[in-house]
RNA sequence: GGGGAGAUACCCAAGCGGCCAACGGGGGCAGACUGUAAAUCUGCUGCUUCACAGCUUCGUAGGUUCGAAUCCUGCUCUCCCCA
């Protein structure tokens, strides 16, 4: 027996608005359902799971999921919520962004079973002239409808090109081509993207007489407020080499608690009663943080693979916990290798001579060896972005090496202080972490 | 086309000849308290191995002055009013 979809969505608070008559069209079987991304870089962001999750959630209903990245439209820009006219993009980085989006949707929902499949708006619009579309579906809508929309009239008075008042066109054609071929019959999306998405029910309704639905999530904010996602050093990516899994993991680990009750709500794919009962547990021992982790792991899991959540747990439970020089020494050199994934870090040039005195940049194992100032170490290493920083930093007692808080500005590192001959270990207040390590000789 | 206002650090915004690396707020970072939470309080927030020092920075290019973010001129851009 397939869950409900929208009782899925209401309990998760993912439901902002909904078309009259979704709920009589999901209840007579599967139905395809697509969400369209924008594929400005060449990886998602946190920010984008939400929508990713519906798609999943979706899925698991027993619907058919699918996936439309905007090849086509990422040429046009969408004007929601943006307060100026957007840079366009060309069609190489596209194509490539396009590519490295696909493989990311891949890990969180089914994109080959059962009709569920990601399509590029770029291979049916590329054979499109102008001429045709501005026959075909743009005698359908009139100007003043256009107008009438929200993403729209925020701009007009700022001004707003033609091309990206045109975007609802082209994305509500999309929604006609995926209904034509592919049976289509929701398109879902942000709330900001209602006025899109109408446009296409509307388009299908004029062009070829048919019904088409669409649904909403809320926009995500945090409990104070501020837009979820963005975090202490920017976007947190779904791609790893932007973000390391470990970088990702602490995103999670570090959620508050009222955002965290939402969040496993929205981003895991537990049943109704295994969330409550989580949270439940979570209130009654709030300090131990496990509904953190376990959002945390979960997510990070799916996305990154058990490998790689158990490399950031390790690295986590390690990096804050309290421990001593000599326990750090002790410390098995395959975790080092370990943490050198998880944490920036910087690796030491073989030739001195590649490293000239006054440059901010580089450091060799020989001056290590020959003892160099702490807050040197930190700039030249790139962990901080100067030597005026570097002792600011030392100077309020935010800076630690191998786990040992620096007092003096002028504190002197050498060789001895390489563990296992090899690695150093920087920290800046509690959570920011930098690996130094000596690189071939 | 005519008239007026303005451009200051990540953002907003003071300053209108020396005491200005530039008030204040936001944001960011750190410290204390905690639970790698929230709230609160405190400090820092141009660069230079630190310095009542030097250097770069107040749209841009010049100029006046012992001395300019502050005065003058050209240029670029933004906004407002009248046609």
């Amino acid at each position: 027996m397939a869950k409900d979809f929208l009782h899925e969505l209401r309990w998760r608070g993912l439901l902002h608005e909904a078309t009259p008559g979704v709920e009589e069209l999901l209840a007579r079987g599967p139905v395809k359902g697509y969400i369209g991304f924008d594929p400005t870089a060449d990886s998602l962001h946190v920010g984008n799971l939400v929508q990713i999750m519906l798609l999943t959630h979706f899925q698991r209903c027993g619907h058919i999921p699918i996936a439309l990245v905007g090849g086509a439209t990422g040429m046009v820009g969408d004007p929601s919520g943006k307060k100026s006219e957007r840079q366009l993009q060309d069609e190489d980085s596209l194509r490539h962004n396009v590519a490295c989006i696909r493989a990311q949707l891949a890990r969180f929902i089914d994109l080959d079973g059962g009709g569920a499949m990601l399509v590029n708006n770029h291979d049916w619009f590329k054979d499109i002239g102008f001429l045709a579309f501005i026959r075909d579906v743009g005698k359908h809508i009139t100007v003043n409808y256009m107008m009438a929309k929200d993403s729209v009239k925020n701009r007009l008075e700022t001004g707003i090109s033609f091309t990206e008042f045109s975007y609802q066109l082209v994305q509500g054609y999309d929604f006609v081509h995926l209904h034509r071929t592919l049976g289509v019959r929701l398109q879902m999306g942000g709330s900001d993207q209602w006025g899109n998405i109408t446009t296409g029910t509307e388009l299908i309704r004029r062009m070829d007489g048919g019904e088409a639905h669409a649904i909403t999530s809320p926009l995500l904010t945090k409990a104070d407020g501020t837009k979820f996602g963005k975090s202490e050093g920017g976007n947190i990516w779904l791609d790893a080499r932007r973000t390391s899994p470990y970088r990702f993991y602490q995103f999670w680990l570090n959620t508050s608690d009222a955002d965290a009750e939402r969040a496993v709500r929205i981003f895991t794919t537990w049943e109704q009663a295994e969330v409550e009962a989580r949270i439940a547990e979570h209130a009654k021992a709030p300090h131990l943080r496990t509904l953190q982790k376990a959002l945390a792991e979960d997510i990070t899991r799916r996305l990154h693979g058990e490998e790689e959540v158990r490399e950031a747990v390790r690295a986590s439970e390690f990096l804050f916990k309290p421990w001593t020089v000599d326990q750090l020494r002790a410390y098995p050199l395959k975790f080092w290798q370990t943490l050198e994934e998880c944490i920036p870090g910087y690796t030491t040039v073989a030739d001195p001579s590649e490293v000239k005195e006054g440059e901010l940049q580089g450091v060799s194992l020989k001056q290590i060896e020959d003892s160099i100032s702490v807050q040197k170490l930190l700039a030249r290493t790139g962990f901080l972005a100067s030597f005026s920083e570097a002792r600011r930093a030392i100077r309020e007692g935010s800076i630690a090496v191998n786990g040992v808080k620096v007092t003096d500005e002028q504190q002197l590192l050498g060789g001895q202080d390489l563990i296992g001959g090899k690695y150093l270990l920087l920290q800046r207040g509690k959570k920011s972490y930098f690996l130094v390590k000596v690189g071939e000789v």
